[in-house]
Order: C-alpha cells, then structure tokens, then sequence
DNA sequence: ATGAAAGCGCTAACAC
DNA sequence: GTGTTAGCGCTTTCAT
C-alpha cells in the first residue's frame, strides 16, 4: 500500500508537495503538479481518509440521517444527495432512524459526535433544540430537508401552497363536495406536514365559499392500504358523497382508486382524485398530482452544504428555502357528473 | 471537545488504560473502569474516530453497496444492514450504483480505497474479478447478498427452488397452463435471477410432464407498469389462455392482478396469480407469494461480516449460505374454472 | 513555489 | 493491571 512518502519519492518532490497538489490547497506549479499526479496514479496511491481528517479536521464525510428508508420520497431524497456527495467527492454516512428512541439517541450521543462527519444532512426529520444545539457547538453545519427545524437551513416545501394548488384544481374542474385524506395524529408528530396540507385544503375551499365539512376529513398512515381504508369510508357516505377527493400523498390517492373501483366506480367519472408527490406509479395509474421532486430537494441540500463546507463560508444565515412544485394533470381527474 | 488525556486526568489513570477501558480492548481492573466510563460520560467524551483509525487500523465502518435505492427489496436489505451494523457499533457507508460505469469505477478507485471502510458488503451485484481482488488485496472482507459473486462469501436465495415451489402450488391447485413473466435480458444481465427463475418453473413444468411453451413467457423489468403489460399480452391470448401467472417478483404479480381486472377477469376465478418477495403491497392485493425476508438478509450479511472483522477470524472461505423462503397463500390463487 | 518538521488524538507494544 | 512511549500517515505552519 503506497503511502505519501513513496509517491514524493517518486516525483521527487516533498510529501507537502504532494499533498497540496493531490488536495488542491495551496500553490503547485503545474510541472510538479504533473509529476505527482503521474506518480500517485503509477502507485495507485490514495490519501487515507483517517490520517487526512486526522491531521486536518475535515472528514470528507456528511452524515444524512432519514426515518424510512424504503419509503419512494425518502430513497428518492437520499438518491439525490448521494449522488451529488460523489460527486462532490464526499462520503455519506447513513443514519437510519427507524427504531425507537433509544436508537435516536445514539446516533446523535455516539455516532455523528464522533467526529466522523463535516455536516449533517436531515431528512423530514423534526430535530429536537437540544439535538440542533449539540450540532451547534461541534461546527458541524446541519441542513434540512422538509422537516422544520427551528435556527436551521431547511428546504422546504410549502405545503399550503401545494394543498391549496390540489383543491382549486378540483374547484376549478367544478368540484364542491371534495373530501381530504390526510395524516394520521401520529404522522402530525413528527412532520406537520398533513396539517399544513390540511390547512392548505381548507384554505382554497373558503375562499370558493364552502366551508369545510370535518365529515369530508379522514386520516390515513400515507401507505395505498391506508389510502384505500379513507376512500371507502369516505365513498360510502349515503347522502352528498364527495364528487372529488384531495389526498395528500400519491399513495394514498392510488389507494383511493382503487377503492374507487371496488366501490363499482369510474374514476374520472364518478369521483375525481389527486395527490401530491408524482410517485413512480402515478403516472401508471393516470394520477392527476401536485408533483414534487425529491431527487432535485436532496441534490440542493448538498448544495447547500457545500457552501457552508467549503472555503467561502457566507456563514449561512438559517433560512428557508422554498421547494418547487407543478401540477400534473392526468386522467384521473375531470368535471363532476351533472 | 474533551480529548483521552482529560479523561485519563480526571480519573486519574493513563491514557493507555483509558483506550483500554472504553474499547474492551485488553484487562482494565473493574474499579479502573467505572473511573474511566464516569469521567468519560462527564466530560462528554466521544472517541475521534480518525484518530483511532489511524492508530489501530480499524474504521468501525462498512462500505454497503447497491445497485438501486427506490426498490422495496434493496431498501429492505439496506435497512436491516443499518439496523444491525448500528447495534453492533459500525457505521454504515453508502454507495449507489445507479448511475453510469464512470460513477462504479470512481467509488472503487477512489472510495472504497480510502481506506475509509472495514468491509463491503454488496447488495445484489455481480462484481467483476477485478473489483474483488482489488477488494481481496486490501484485506477487507467482502460479502455479498443475493449476486452471486465468485470466491466471495455471498447469501443467495435458491430460485430455481423458490420458483419452482411456486409453479408447483399452482399445478398442485390444478393448473395446467401456466404462463411466466420474467426480467428481461437487460436485468439479466446484471443478476442472473430471472434466468434462474425461469429455469424452475420450466422444471416444475416438466417434472408435471408439460412442455414449457414459450408462447407462455413474457419478459418484464420487475416493475408494477411492467407486469401489468407483460399479462395483457398473455391474458390477450386468443386460444387456449393461461389459467394462472407466475411473475417472478411480487411488483410484476400485482401489475397482473390490475392487468386481469382491466380484462374484466376476475382473480383467481378467471386466473391465478402468484409472485414471489412479499412486498409489502402484497398483503394488501391478497397476493399469493413465496416470500424472502430482505431485511433478515441484510442482518445476516453482517453477522457474516463480523465472523471475520471481530477477533476469532475463521478465515472465512468463500460459501454461499442458502436464505429461507416460504410460500404465502392469500387469495389471488386458486383452482381453475372448468 | 517548495521543504522541514511539528503535530493531529489516539492505540499497541513493551516494560513494569 | 497499568503506565510510557513510539508511531499511525497525513496536513500545515514557518522558513526559505
């Protein structure tokens, strides 16, 4: 295993020179600069990472930490920002939350306070102050992705905004009687996000001035059962059945048709449906959806960090920076039935 | 940041004792010990993890490698190597393989040999000879889950076997003309599993003293999207249609249940339908299955894992450990009609 | 632009 | 069982 004495040798030049020409701090002239590139890749040599962090204090490493890993935003989010860490020629480490709180906290007492990682990278995670403020006082610059977290840079999408997009795409269709499936109370813990959907849902219909019906209200856990679970109990209804239903995740509203269905129903025609995500089935099912793009949201949150990692350093102010989102029209979606 | 000297000052040991006490690394009198743990939780120490790389050649790291991350069974596997790599105090390094050969070449040349990782571990990858022996002449250890990767300890699922027990429950309810729907050649490529599978249904047919007919088969890319077009063709069939499906994964066996209901057939009535994974849609669909446990793959690769990194190394030879399955019946399956 | 050398914070012989 | 100490392989002043 070449080491970075074998590769000055080899180039005839110091191993400081070799380690500014291989990391780019710092000046070279491009002749030795050529030697030593040259040289490194004739011994295959490599810097080890423990030796570099060690001596400088920079780890090359972030560490992202997600509740779910095989839920489609999630993976989708973390293909994102792996991707872009390559690229960057970083490493990333991944935290999986899942288990109980236990595992929570040594995450945060053992792992990510190792030293181990520049950065950390949180998915639709509401971190507490106490875990924020451990961060702080480590340097280590923390970004967020959907979940809000108080004194931290944070994409974010707005979520009454995509909500309220849904329901005036149903209002605007002709929908009056349009029926929400949202988060369940223990979902809402964590991520707000069904309650600004919610607020966002409720918001469009007012201002067409309908006044929301808790009846036209059902909670669901985001899975296609749970989604199918509401549908029914919200297509049962004997009187005034909802002739739309904004459900606030693709999978529920893909649960949603085919509950639809197996109510004897055709979707568009007897009940509109949409969701927000643009899941990879979505567009299977013709699911008319908010589209949001968890893939581009991880990449950006690597951005993001980058500028607090690398030399400019503008000392990112916590800030919130807002999600793109597009209505995607597709059949399962139409006017109501006279 | 509390470094070892503050903590072998304020218990009043040396450092040495103090490494030995919190790594479990070597005898430390108990009385010593609690001294050390008390003085460590107070000043909230937390090893460097550089520092100690650097020092005993150790990173308490695997490298975890996959080919994708939004499949429900590389994300299942993923989750369990997470879980058991936290519980036994590794952390876990991610590498997608998504992208291109460019992207695959950079995370061995310059990723993995960073010396950054203990082991690797691979999720459903064939690794060239070339990847592996580099692997081999770092001294880590390598193992792999679901590909079959030559001279490398790998845990593999017998396919042939899993689809052959499938095909049987379905000549067992009485079926005669079954048709399969398997990956095509680009995923087979890769993973050699679909050949497989296709090889064990077209054994159980025999072995029932039918001719497989290759009218019969579809390739499909493992997909909902994918089974579902795979199964309109073969449901289209004009003369003699088959009465019941075997897809190779549970995804393309729910794209046939959705497939057969938009023929207006009903399932199993009209046709039979049976995958293999046991995603978790399929408890949903009533889809009839031979289950594997990814996640309890993934824990089981790092057990594997540990019988080399943690003291007793047995020198593992390269074997390939059989996974359990299991047939799952629910309700897309039953006899034919007559 | 380059080199010499002093660490970075631990671990592992080795000596007691 | 415990302390002393020499590295582990780099990066980064500080000179030049």
């Amino acid at each position: 295993m070449a080491g970075i004495d074998d590769v000055a040798r080899l180039a005839g030049v110091s191993t400081a020179t070799v380690s500014r020409a291989l990391s780019g701090r710092g000046h070279v002239s491009p002749a030795s600069k050529a030697k030593v590139e040259e040289a490194a890749a004739r011994l295959g040599y490599v810097v080890s990472s423990s030796a570099s962090s060690l001596a400088s204090g920079r780890t090359r490493n972030v560490g992202v930490v997600v509740p779910f890993l095989n839920r489609w935003f999630f993976s989708s989010v973390l293909e994102g920002v792996q991707q872009a860490l390559l690229r960057t020629g970083y490493d990333l480490t991944l935290y999986n939350l899942a288990g109980d709180g236990d595992e929570r906290a040594t995450v945060f007492e053992q792992f990510l306070l190792r030293r181990r990682v520049d950065a950390v990278i949180a998915i639709s995670l509401e971190l507490t102050e106490a875990e924020v403020n451990r961060l702080h006082e480590l340097g280590k610059p923390l970004v967020g992705v959907g979940g809000p977290i108080p004194g931290v840079r944070t994409l974010i999408i707005d979520d009454v905004a995509v909500a309220r997009l849904a329901t005036e795409h149903l209002l605007g269709l002709g929908h009056r009687r349009i029926a929400h499936i949202g988060g369940d109370l223990e979902f809402d813990l964590d991520f707000h996000l069904p309650t600004n959907r919610r607020l966002g849902y409720e918001a469009a219909l007012r201002d067409a001035g309908i006044e929301p019906d808790p009846a036209r209200f059902a909670p669901a856990d985001f899975t296609i059962r749970g989604g199918y679970h509401a549908a029914k109990q919200l297509l049962g209804a004997p009187h005034d059945r909802p002739t739309a239903i904004f459900a606030a995740s693709d999978e529920m509203a893909i649960g949603s048709i085919l509950a639809a269905r197996d109510l004897g129903m055709v979707v568009p025609r007897d009940v509109s449906i949409i969701g927000v995500d643009d899941h990879d089935l979505s567009d299977f099912f013709g699911l008319t959806t908010v589209a949001q793009f968890p893939r581009v949201q991880g990449e950006q949150a690597v951005e993001l960090l980058m500028d607090e990692l690398e030399p400019g350093h503008a000392d990112a102010e916590p800030s919130a920076t807002p999600l793109p989102f597009e209505l995607r029209v597709r059949s399962s979606t139409a006017r109501p039935a006279e």
